[in-house]
DNA sequence: AATGGGACCTGCGCGC
DNA sequence: TGCGCGCAGGTCCCAT
């Protein structure tokens, strides 16, 4: 899904727009999205709502209701929203009091809508792990020295550090001259402390240039991010590297394509 | 506990 | 042009 930057997006924007409007209406051109509760308690639930707040969980998206209902959306890895105009392609359409529509888009119908009491309760987020913003270094430095496996796929795992996807990972550690493939274990203090930092840049980065669109994710008005212009290693296989202008390699790492540049990341 | 594979889905680019 | 394959920002579940 978009990573945290990229919801973290969504959910400012959406505070911009959306927050007080009421819910009008709502259709479901793949009920299948929405995991919980029916399609039909679901609309019940919603219709005649208004939202009064947006929160970001990792990569999760929430919208509180007045009635203090929770929209509870995870994008995965094709979803994005898009206000405004009736989208043909809208997998759920939501009609606002404003004559506007909130599109939920979805091209792989990954994502899921719920619908609920509560959002801390579920287990996915109960699972997450602290967001990067939320943890010290000393913290990040324990947890790196805790697993045993490869750095990049705990970078990853959301039950260690939430928020970090595949090309922020990617990125991460590219800036911090890491190997993907470096057992965490091994990583040096100096290593840690740059990733800590470099994680932390590489997020807000992607942050203030709105994400990055290199496949589906686009802003709830539509455009694409910025960021992608910016990445500096992730989907540049086969290119020169941008520090040594050697060839950037990719292989496969936890079922996910890894980008590396082999000459600078040790 | 770590790791690999498959599942969930659609759609794109590529080679033949 | 058509077809099969691999691959895509995520995560869960199972087997080893």
């Amino acid at each position: 899904m978009p990573e945290l930057p990229e919801v973290e997006t969504i959910k400012r924007d959406l505070e911009k727009k959306i927050l007080g409007k009421k819910i009008i209406a709502i259709e479901a051109d793949k009920p299948k999205v929405i995991k919980e509760p029916s399609l039909d308690k679901f609309r019940k639930g919603l219709v005649g709502k208004r939202p009064k707040e947006v929160i970001r969980k990792a990569k999760v998206l929430i919208i509180k209701f007045e009635d203090n209902k929770f929209l509870v959306i995870h994008l995965r890895i094709s979803g994005w929203l898009q206000y405004g105009k009736k989208e043909d392609k809208a997998r759920v359409l939501f009609k606002l009091s404003d004559g506007k529509y909130l599109n939920y888009m979805d091209q792989r119908l990954l994502g899921e809508l719920r619908l609920r009491s509560d959002y801390k309760d579920l287990k996915f987020i109960q699972r997450l792990g602290p967001e990067p913003f939320e943890l010290s270094l000393k913290e990040f430095k324990d947890i790196i020295r805790t697993k045993k496996t490869k750095i990049k796929p705990l970078l990853m795992d959301q039950a260690v550090i939430s928020g970090i996807g595949n090309i922020y990972a990617q990125e991460s550690l590219f800036e911090s001259k890491i190997l993907p493939t470096r057992q965490s274990l091994s990583l040096k203090d100096r290593e840690i402390s740059l990733l800590y930092k470099n994680i932390r840049g590489v997020l807000n980065k992607a942050i203030q240039n709105r994400g990055s669109s290199v496949d589906t994710y686009r802003d709830i008005d539509g455009r694409t991010g910025g960021m992608e212009e910016k990445l500096r290693v992730y989907g540049r296989q086969n290119e020169p590297c941008f520090k040594c202008r050697r060839s950037i390699k990719k292989i496969n790492l936890g079922g996910r394509g890894t980008c590396f540049c082999p000459s600078c990341q040790h």
